[in-house]
DNA sequence: AAAAGGACCTGGTGGC
DNA sequence: TGCCACCAGGTCCTTT
């Protein structure tokens, strides 16, 4: 589900109304994620302040007064803010109960995500240590993927999808920014020149920028942690619109497949070869 | 060592 | 209506 424009929709959401509080309770229902939830958060949450939340790729970070909980929404996890008046719904696996009365309800049908916590320190998580940049600070730049891509065999939608590149670059915004920088999904990254790079990253940090503002993008399930919807999917010019025309030139939008995922493109703004 | 593929899950959709 | 195949916003782990 979430990309990074997502996560950090859903970090503003839950920040104001959950740093400051004390965690009062844990309901642990099921505790198969990813990796299973340590029991243990039941028995040393409580009494434990949220200080902050923070965000590193698509994970969440919750810094708490021992240690930090390590919060990943998987491809269909939410993270609703709710009180004890809110049924439970089937897939709402995990409650945090704060002080404040708001509950902070963790829900996942697909269950690829995770709550993990550490006493150590976060950013040296195995999760974490290995990460890349973040694509919206300033050490993302064209030159650090330029090169990143010298020794690389590989196309350049796998290439900024790849998180121990840049984080946070999913398949509906890898597919927009490669669109709106003229660059083709199958493009090998040697292939690519500085100029191209230096695009890419600018249509990156545009796209993701554009998309936090518009509150994320809602296709089936995304929900902020109201529980409403984003609202750039309606912002959206190639992901999901194989056979509709390129509102930049008419052609019609292709689709391909690349490591699983589909990739659109348009075949004349995104030219296989390029001409420098 | 890098790159490709499999694995983990449920739910929705479209075809027959 | 039912059944089946396939697809979905991620990414770690295993295999090649």
């Amino acid at each position: 589900m979430p990309e990074l424009p997502e996560v950090e929709t859903v970090k503003r959401g839950i920040a104001t109304h959950i740093e400051g509080a004390t965690i009062q309770a844990v309901n642990l229902r099921e505790r198969r994620l990813r990796w299973e939830v340590p029991e243990e958060i039941a028995i040393i949450l409580p009494g434990q302040r949220i200080e902050a939340v923070t965000r590193r790729g698509k994970y969440l970070l919750l810094k708490c007064t021992n240690g930090h909980l390590l919060i990943h929404l998987g491809m269909s996890g939410k993270l609703l803010l709710v009180n004890s008046e809110v049924p439970l719904k089937k897939h709402d696996h995990i409650d945090f109960i704060l002080d404040n009365h708001a509950w902070l309800r963790y829900h996942d049908p697909r269950r690829f995500g995770c709550i993990l916590w550490t006493a150590e320190p976060v950013l040296q998580h195995r999760l974490l240590v290995n990460l890349g940049v973040e694509p919206l600070e300033i050490d993302f730049t064209g030159d650090y993927l330029f090169n990143l891509a010298q020794n690389k065999q590989i196309v350049v939608k796998k290439f900024i999808m790849d998180n121990h590149i840049v984080v946070g670059v999913g398949n509906i915004y890898a597919n927009e920014s490669l669109f709106l920088a003229g660059i083709h999904p199958e493009r090998a990254v040697n292939t690519i020149n500085l100029q191209e790079f230096q695009r890419l990253v600018t249509a990156i940090q545009q796209i993701l920028t554009a998309a936090i503002t518009k509150g994320g993008t809602t296709l089936r399930d995304f929900a902020n942690s109201e529980g409403t919807a984003g609202y750039f999917q309606q912002e959206l010019r190639i992901y999901g619109r194989a056979g509709e025309k390129c509102e930049r030139c008419g052609e019609v939008i292709q689709q391909l497949r690349l490591a699983q995922r589909t990739s659109y493109f348009c075949p004349h703004c995104q030219p296989v070869t390029k001409s420098i």
